[in-house]
DNA sequence: TTGAAAGCGCTAACAT
DNA sequence: ATGTTAGCGCTTTCAA
């Protein structure tokens, strides 16, 4: 009546093991994991009684000690991500745990904080739990600590940015092309002072976004002045404030492009307290942009997708691991690969407007 | 140059082990162990060699291995959600990893897409990974299949649904006041005809959002029309269509409430499709609600603190497991846990209006 | 069809 | 301070 199985009476114990259904049964251990596994090996009536008293028991096999004996994989990939209150990574998750479903594989989804120590904390765990690969959107620019992954059977694949000082396959977006479309098109409007939010440019997606941002400039024959240009970690409160700044500035930009969807959410947010109208734009799409009371311009690209792709080339490096001491073992597979996702212009609202 | 260490040459093998270190430093693989887990037993000399031999093949140790042989706890609980790309999930899932981390446990987190067949897989997946508990959103209104969960050493905590057919803890938001408040609201200020997107009635937080919303009715002597509610499971594409049909109404409402916040998103849409200018008020807290064009008024809880309470919960009731036949052990506590969040209600741009 | 022995990688418990 | 033995829960291998 009150709990399910297994705990009939008084003391509750620790966790039925084989050796307990098999006593149970009446059969030895060996065929209890015969009839769990689907075995040919025994008979109908043995496969029976196992299962009855399997269920009776509330018995599930250690997954642990399976792996360990057979050496083979768990059937477990990670995710590692900076924050995950970001929609970014919770949409780039979601094409990724599509994949990792269709591999009967489950994702293990794992948050830094974007802190490096607690990068590498996560790492060095990952690899101790035996995953079968990694895709880690890195916190920093430096990825000499994730040397260690990426061994024999733990491929891993870095999304967004490339790996640097490692050998691995990546999946990015066309950060360089998307911000200069974006630019270009502000230039083209007749925009002469564009503000930019811009992430660190130790980040390869700073760098990338911030030359699309100067090769737009340099193809209309613009110079663009650098005291519009602030620099950041890329937090929604920082991209307000800096906004505000801006707005002030006795010869203020007629445009202002935030480099990520958080510093879009803030440059928002200054910009409807200023009750300004500035023209307004940013890099990553925004869910809900179409509902905004500002007109937007974003550079987008299908997050989910890129999850999908990540894990799929995850997937395609996956090799089996050796159980024993075997030598002649081949590499992953050939040469890493390094995807890149075409972005697209959308325009929330209004299209882009002159100044 | 090229790879990191260990993988000195020829053909990679499989992982290496302590007995490798071993064999490389000349000491027992005991004499490893001691020094990888700093036990004072060992000499600061072997430790070094230890250490650097570590070092040198890029060794790490089997966690799966080293928790089977001293069934402690795998430091892993896990977060069963519906879907990771709903924002409140990922809020939800801060939270919790949050207070994980307080707890030097890692925070493993899985999606059902709302699926009962994928969350009963997800369950078993779980168990058999030994995790050290599990903290479950669920997808559906019937919890036997969770039964098996909550054994000693693994307890389950509820989140934002109480437990039904099984006892466990849980952690709940006040659906009904919340919703209360909300529609009493809107009956103080004059509506009389109000719409209702709502959820399930075999949901738990669909039929005590609506019993909120039933009680304000009854407490302001108001009958709420039957036409004017309609039901599902919530998501934004419905509730946009849903919203259409009742603006197109020969009577329409003259205020909609949508009970989550996808359905919130799907309400806004259709209503500025038709640029009518019924009031909007939804359940669920949107973090960009500030910037939409249209007023609106949420019924709030803290999603991250939810998250956090949850954890906490989950923590109070674990037990470490007994390693071996152990029989004396307790139960994991007393009573299951039953908290309850308050809500807030916020209206995000102007306040509520008459109709 | 069934079982006994051995061992996956690690560590507790006992030697030395 | 170091090593040896045994065994966690399971499965592979070999024998009956």
């Amino acid at each position: 009546m009150s709990g399910s199985a297994g705990d009939n009476g008084s003391g509750p114990r620790s966790r039925p093991t084989m050796r307990d259904i098999a006593a149970q049964t009446g059969v030895s251990p060996m065929s209890v994991s015969r009839a769990l596994r689907g075995d040919p090996g025994v008979s109908e009536a043995t496969r029976a009684q196992v299962l009855a008293a399997v269920k009776a028991f509330g018995y599930q096999p250690n997954e642990f000690a399976r792996q360990l004996r057979t050496g083979g994989p768990t059937h477990v990939i990670a995710l590692v991500v900076g924050h995950l209150a970001n929609p970014f990574y919770a949409q780039f998750a979601v094409g990724v745990e599509r994949v990792a479903a269709q591999h009967g594989t489950r994702l293990m989804i794992m948050s830094t904080n974007n802190d490096l120590a607690n990068e590498r904390q996560v790492i060095n765990d990952l690899r101790a739990r035996q995953v079968d690969g990694v895709i880690i959107v890195p916190a920093t620019p430096d990825h000499r600590h994730l040397a260690e992954l990426g061994g024999p059977g733990s491929p891993v694949v870095f999304a967004t940015t490339p790996p640097n000082g490692v050998e691995a396959s990546s999946v990015i977006v066309d950060d360089f092309g998307g911000m200069r479309e974006l630019c270009g098109r502000l230039l083209a409007a007749g925009h002469r002072r564009i503000g930019l939010l811009r992430l660190n440019r130790a980040m390869w997606t700073g760098s990338e976004r911030f030359r699309g941002f100067a090769a737009a400039h340099a193809e209309q024959g613009v110079r663009f002045d650098e005291r519009l240009i602030t620099e950041h970690a890329g937090d929604s409160h920082w991209a307000m404030r800096e906004t505000r700044r801006l707005l002030r500035l006795s010869d203020p930009p007629s445009a202002v492009i935030a480099a990520n969807n958080l510093m879009t959410i803030g440059a928002l947010r200054a910009v409807r307290d200023a009750g300004s109208d500035i023209t307004l734009a940013g890099f990553d799409d925004i869910e809900v942009a179409d509902l905004f009371q500002r007109s937007l311009t974003l550079v987008t690209f299908n997050a989910d997708q890129l999850g999908e792709r990540s894990a799929e080339v995850l997937f395609e490096r996956q090799r089996p691991r050796t159980t024993g001491t075997g030598d002649g073992e081949r590499r992953p597979s050939g040469p890493p690969v390094r995807d890149v996702l075409p972005t697209k212009l959308i325009s929330y609202g209004e299209p882009l407007r002159a100044p």
